[in-house]
DNA sequence: TTCGTAAAAGCAAATTATTTGCATTAATGG
DNA sequence: CCATTAATGCAAATAATTTGCTTTTACGAA
């Protein structure tokens, strides 16, 4: 699957004009490569020091650009930082095939839970969240029910029922969710609870 | 219930120590009277504009104070705002009794995921959540299991089965809110689903 | 290819927000 | 009522953000 790394995004006068996200808009060398670049110190700095002390100036500065790009381009750090960490979010890798429709799903949550419910993930989801554009959010939530997707198609050509994926989105993946934002952690025997309650309702 | 509503928010020095919320720390005249005033200034502010053009600049001019109090009480804009959200989530009464449980959790549910879903929802949710202190989210989720225990306990106590708590945050708290969070809207009809679902899992 | 156009970036001055040290006020506990 | 100290006020210093203007450079048409 070829996936376009480049997202521009274009910025106007006042703060409240801003943060229109068009993309697209000059894909060309430069554009490109500032945008790269700034992603890599957004993401170097937030390795190297708490997410607090991340500034726009820093950022800029690491990526060899004035700040005034980055005001223009992305708006505020808030928007900048939700770019990051959709980019980040965005899933490396097809679920791992562990033989049924159930187990693959288990394994797949367990995993989800634990890298969601890490300090990073914790991060991670919270920029996204935070920033004032609702699309990086709904692109997160795509990118969580295209692996649905391809686990229930996967036990489909297996011949067996699985749950309609909209279940498994408010049964699995809500519940997680939830209680990772709103201060739980989610241990792996609720999580297998999860799976078992909404595969118990397949076909 | 008495519920104090003063949150005291005791902060330091440098941006990495800050937002360390001690509650009770002085909860004499002056300080209460601060703590209210800023609220109200917030609240009002957040009314007249967009929530991106409020500055605490701003807030401390409306509620006649210096903006270096809001700075060492809350640290940043972001934690008053939370602060703020978690206030006004805070539910104002009973969940409303409608003969069953049943009937209980689906009015509950519904007129939840509207207030919820609107525009001032939204963005109180996405305040309470964008703070770096997990603290404020965790209050919003009490309050609304305590909602669930009220209904369940009546339910309880006409002699009928229900749905254990957690089963119904799962089940119902938790997918409307995923949706909400992550771009879609639910619609009433999905609700009651949710509702009737976990209904037939009571006892 | 070259050229015209306009988007994107750089720069620097102006504005605004944030931090901080110190002085003052006023809760709290004896 | 007094001593103590948290909380606030004030103002100077620092840092971030905005903005007008210039320069660079992608892109498309000739």
């Amino acid at each position: 699957m070829v996936l376009s790394k480049i997202l521009n995004h274009g910025v106007r006068g006042r703060k409240s004009d801003r943060m229109a996200v068009k993309e697209n808009l000059r894909p060309g060398g430069r554009s490109a490569r500032v945008q790269a670049s700034v992603h890599k110190a957004a993401r170097d700095l937030l390795g190297e020091m708490n997410r607090a002390e991340v500034t726009i100036p820093l950022i800029a500065g690491k990526a060899g650009v004035t700040p005034s790009t980055i005001y223009r381009r992305w708006g505020d750090l808030q928007e900048l930082l939700a770019d990051v960490a959709v980019e980040r979010l965005r899933p490396d890798m097809q679920p791992i095939d562990a033989g049924s429709g159930k187990a693959d799903l288990e394994a797949w949550a367990e995993q989800y839970a634990e890298e969601m419910s890490s300090g990073p993930g914790r991060e991670m989801i919270r920029d996204v969240l935070a920033a004032q554009t609702g699309a990086n959010a709904c692109k997160c939530c795509e990118y969580t029910r295209q692996q649905i997707v391809v686990i229930a198609d996967r036990a489909k050509a297996r011949g067996a029922t699985f749950p309609d994926v909209d279940l498994v989105m408010d049964q699995v993946v809500a519940p997680i969710m939830y209680r990772i934002l709103f201060g739980d952690v989610p241990d792996a025997a609720r999580v297998r609870d999860l799976v078992s309650r909404v595969m118990s309702m397949a076909g």
